[in-house]
RNA sequence: GGCCCCAUCGUCUAGUCAGGUCCAGGACACCGGGUUUUCAACCCGGCAACACCGGUUCAAAUCCGGUUGGGGCUACCA
């Protein structure tokens, strides 16, 4: 049977790179009715934190991604946190230095720094210079007492070059005289990345390991590691990574990066003010803007909201706050890397089960196009049942707490439905605003209202709109359609030049839902009232 | 610097492994036009690529070598 695995280091919000490595992992799973397991990588005790554990895990079911086996879930092979499970790495680490097959070390980190400055001064590759003898147990305890730290190091067989075989690139070849002696066990007694992925792969029976070309030069570590403890090779797929409009791997650090250049390019900063939304110290906020040092996500988010800065999508959490469908942003990872082989490219969750194949990966590094994005959620919004349609609505409106995320299930749905075309759920929020807002706090656009209502007859217009309207027995969108189009053939006009200064008088905007639903959801009296303070205050 | 990976329209890609059916197909973006009560959506049309050099072959996007370019790794992070 077929085990893959998602194994996260969870240092915070789930990435959407790391999503696509989780995705494919998972689509090879339910391909093949094999497995698909989630663990937790967190054996660097600085960096990972429970909470980031529990926002991955809701990342990922956000997705629609759900393990078979993992926290929360349970199964055979737990417990799935490698922070539980030192002492079954200690014992394998015993293993190899009671075979001589790995040894202590007592470098100081500065000791290694010059090591490895001196190799790349030599124009050579840092190969950790092994001693002749291993310390033994005794050398340890003096190691200790000197206060020096004390790791694991395996000890690389130096015999035979490295052949990986890579379902995606073939065989990549790796010289025995390249590749040095690695530390599998770190000061602090946990093991390291490389020693803990070995182990528990195989101790969870994994199969397969799909995962980014990141870490195609560690697999010669890896098999090495499992030659030794006589472990069985998973089968590996090195996938291509995607990279940014500016170059390198997607980055967490580009959200801080994008809101730096705007504050920027901005004339006056109220830092008092500014640090006051961020909720951090007006130095903080100066170190950010003179030095990019940047404060805390929320700190970026709040300030990017703020300012009206858009801030580039990296974690999967930004694109659902950016109002993007799981089934949309999962059928584009899909196709980021891999295709079906045809010419489909909308797909659907159970489509791309059915149709994914671990042979049609593709090598090359593909760039993250976010227009292609929004074409693809624009697709899914289209063809999505309504059920989940207003679920996924709901779900967003609470989200990034929008006025509307009070209102019924049917105003909500009728929303949506006056909203088709829409590219994203933000969409449909903010054309469906100015229902949710009091009739004197609406926000008149200048352009709009110099455009619209100042302009030719546009407040006159709106006047005879208004006596109309409130004369009108019956308040449906047809019978809202029956006059404007009847008042715009008596002028002999277009029906933009009715319709639009009433668009304006009640939303502000020349931007809303089609013109005769809006009025009626909004209700005749808001209507009026809303007409009349646009006359009070534009001029009549 | 060293090691490794990659290279088709602006972007994602099909085609490359089994060379001819490819003066290279689709999608997004873009441009032009249409529809239209705004935005969006929608419809029609258009632009646009085999990185370069050499070799193998009757024939190369496809095979081989080199060059260039891009990316990754080079941690007691994962």
């Amino acid at each position: 049977m077929v085990v893959t695995r998602f194994a996260p280091s969870p240092t915070g919000y789930l990435h959407i790179g790391g999503a696509r490595t989780a995705l494919f992992n998972w689509l090879l799973a339910r391909k093949t009715g094999g497995k698909f397991l989630l663990r937790i990588e967190d054996t660097d005790q600085k960096r990972n934190t429970p909470a980031a554990a529990r926002q991955v895990m809701e990342d990922l079911r956000w997705l629609g991604i759900e393990w078979d086996e993992g926290p929360e879930v349970g199964g055979p092979n737990g417990p799935y946190f490698q922070s539980q499970r030192k002492d079954l790495y200690d014992k394998y680490i015993k293993q190899l230095i009671d075979e001589n097959k790995a040894y202590y070390c007592f470098d100081a980190p500065e000791e290694l720094q010059q090591m490895r400055e001196k190799a790349q001064a030599e124009k050579r590759n840092l190969i950790y210079p092994r001693p002749e003898e291993f310390p033994d147990e005794g050398d340890v305890k003096k190691a200790r007492a000197q206060g020096r730290p004390v790791t694991v190091r395996f000890a690389m067989p130096a015999e035979a070059d490295i052949v990986v075989n890579d379902v995606v690139r073939g065989e990549v070849k790796f010289a025995a005289s390249e590749i040095s002696d690695f530390i599998i066990q770190k000061s602090d007694g946990f093991p390291t990345y490389h020693f803990a992925c070995v182990v528990d792969d195989e101790l969870m029976g994994v199969t397969h390991v799909i995962r980014g070309q990141e870490h195609l030069m560690n697999t010669p570590n890896h098999q090495a590691l499992q030659d030794a403890l006589g472990f069985r090779r998973p089968i590996y797929a090195h996938m291509s990574v995607t990279v940014s409009e500016s170059g390198g791997k997607l980055s967490k650090r580009e959200r801080p990066k994008a809101l730096h250049k705007a504050i920027k390019e901005m004339p006056d900063i109220d830092i008092a003010k500014l640090a006051g939304i961020a909720k951090i110290s007006d130095n903080e906020l100066k170190h950010f803007i003179n030095r990019g040092v940047s404060p805390p996500m929320a700190a970026i988010d709040a300030m990017a909201e703020y300012l009206g800065v858009h801030l580039p999508e990296i974690n999967v959490v930004d694109f659902f706050k950016s109002g993007y469908l799981p089934e949309a942003v999962v059928n584009f990872l899909a196709l980021l890397g891999w295709n079906p082989g045809d010419e489909r490219e909308i797909m659907q969750l159970d489509e791309l089960i059915s149709a994914f194949d671990l042979g049609r990966l593709t090598k090359a590094n593909s760039l993250f196009d976010r227009q292609k994005l929004i074409a693809f959620n624009t697709e899914h919004i289209r063809m999505v049942s309504d059920d989940k349609l207003l679920a996924h609505f709901k779900d967003y409106l609470k989200a990034v707490g929008s006025a509307a995320a009070g209102a019924d299930d049917a105003l909500l749905a009728r929303l949506i439905q006056i909203n088709a075309g829409a590219r994203t759920l933000a969409d449909i929020e903010k054309k469906s605003r100015f229902i949710f807002i009091d009739n004197d706090e609406i926000q008149y656009d200048e352009k709009a209202v110099k455009k619209v209502l100042l302009k030719h007859d546009g407040l006159t217009i709106l006047r005879l709109v208004g006596e109309r309207l409130a004369k009108l027995d019956e308040i449906t969108p047809a019978t809202i359609e029956e006059l404007l189009r009847g008042m715009a053939e008596e002028r002999q006009v277009g029906l933009g030049k009715v319709a639009q200064p009433l668009r304006v008088a009640i939303c502000g905007t020349t931007i809303s839902p089609p013109i005769f639903d809006s009025v009626d959801i909004l209700g005749i009296k808001d209507t009026l009232r809303r007409i009349e303070n646009a006359l009070k205050k534009f001029g009549i």
